[in-house]
DNA sequence: AACGGTATGATTTTCGAAAATATTGGTTTG
DNA sequence: CAAACCAATATTTTCGAAAATCATACCGTT
């Protein structure tokens, strides 16, 4: 009765084109495919083993988060990287990350809290593991990103956890972009400690500082050693 | 050399895909495709004349910008409607226009203030004609979307005024909803005359207060007169 | 009657061929 | 020599048939 025994073709979601979606938006987000870089069909039919339309369908999606860039009837690549943007997206993350922080501190209950302390110290705990290269650990990827979901969770607005999700793949992207020319991490295990410390204590000005710090520090980082690559496009 | 002197197969876009999510936009907008309705495959083919594919296509990008809610293995239909959705969407446009309107406010040059006069302009020259049922009158509508866009069009971000449009789009889903049982406008004229003059003369704070207070207002009446078609869902 | 399983029909989802469009390279013309 | 044109090729875009999946109604059993 085991739905695939030898390989499953859909990993992730029920539908093919969802999978795909999935697949690709990793991809992008790791710079496994390169900002700029043109999808031609023929190639992602052969990578990811799907046809031409449901890849289309995938494709589309992503434009739609902006992390492909579609030209009509020259077809796809993936979306460049640039300074402005970098800069827009940063901005667009402060405004509504302190936003939903504020809320969620406000808002958040016991499980919440839970949520917070948990994600924080899965995160903790894997950084023991590789304190040198955390942003290569998929499993930290995972961790962090659940640990700052966690923080807004309580938020009460579907509708702004769907844009700040958005917000946070592309951010993600530059960071991915830079991880390989940055000398050392910051200090981000005591960014992080902080954080929790000040939205468990319900102190929501320091919150919303820090996270505001922590968010525009990072940029700043990927803005000095990825410069090469974001002034040439 | 007329591209099509009998009837142009596509009206917006290089793409029929792009032409069909336009049009299937707009329709989902104005009601005339009712929140909640399911959306067939068999049914939209024979309204927009496409292929299975190319409608999937436009109902995935739809669907992205929470329009169309898609269902795996189960098709699509037009997102739902609810009360709660509503307050996220006014709480949402209000963080981020009254952010925007800041941004315009202290970046707009004179291109931006005579953007901001002239679509005004327009749009009173149209609400002279009809003044009764403004919100019926397609040019108006366009009008008024304008106006809203040209006021924001100076804040120097792509990516919040991509974010803002999709808002605008739902929201404006909202007042289709509650036009037919709304017993009279109120005062728009009055209000955009007065935005447009705290917004040129560089009165930020009185700007900002003023969008705010549009905004909410305009949802207050929605779910005042839409009521009966919220709270049944 | 209630429940569970199964066949049938309806609907979505996927595919690769075919049409439409862009790009490239070569040729001619001014 | 540059520009414009055209042909040949590469690529995207669209289509409808076929496969996969879901919903429904029917039937037998408890």
């Amino acid at each position: 009765m085991s739905e695939s025994a030898i390989r499953p073709r859909k990993e992730f979601g029920k539908t093919i084109a969802a999978d795909i979606t999935h697949r690709l938006r990793e991809e992008i987000i790791a710079c496994g495919l390169p900002p700029g870089e043109p999808l031609r069909f023929d190639v992602l039919r052969e990578r990811f083993g799907a046809s031409f339309t449901t890849l289309r369908e995938a494709l589309t999606a992503l434009a739609a988060e902006g992390l492909v860039d579609a030209q009509e009837q020259r077809g796809f690549r993936v979306a460049p990287v640039s300074r402005q943007d970098l800069m827009e997206v940063t901005d667009a993350r402060v405004l509504i990350e302190v936003e939903l922080i504020r809320r969620s501190i406000e808002r958040g209950d016991d499980d919440w809290e839970i949520a917070v302390i948990s994600t924080l110290h899965r995160l903790k705990r894997i950084e023991q593991r590789d304190p040198e290269h955390p942003l290569r650990d998929p499993e930290w990827k995972i961790a962090h990103r659940q640990f700052h979901q966690a923080l807004v969770s309580a938020c009460g607005s579907a509708t702004l956890l769907a844009i700040r999700a958005e917000l946070f793949d592309r951010a993600e992207r530059y960071r991915h972009l830079s991880a390989n020319f940055r000398p050392r991490p910051r200090d981000k295990a005591g960014e992080h400690q902080a954080i929790m410390q000040a939205a468990i204590s319900r102190n929501a000005d320091l919150a919303v500082q820090l996270i505001e710090t922590h968010i525009r520090s990072t940029a700043d980082n990927v803005a000095t050693y990825a410069a090469h690559l974001l002034d040439t496009e």
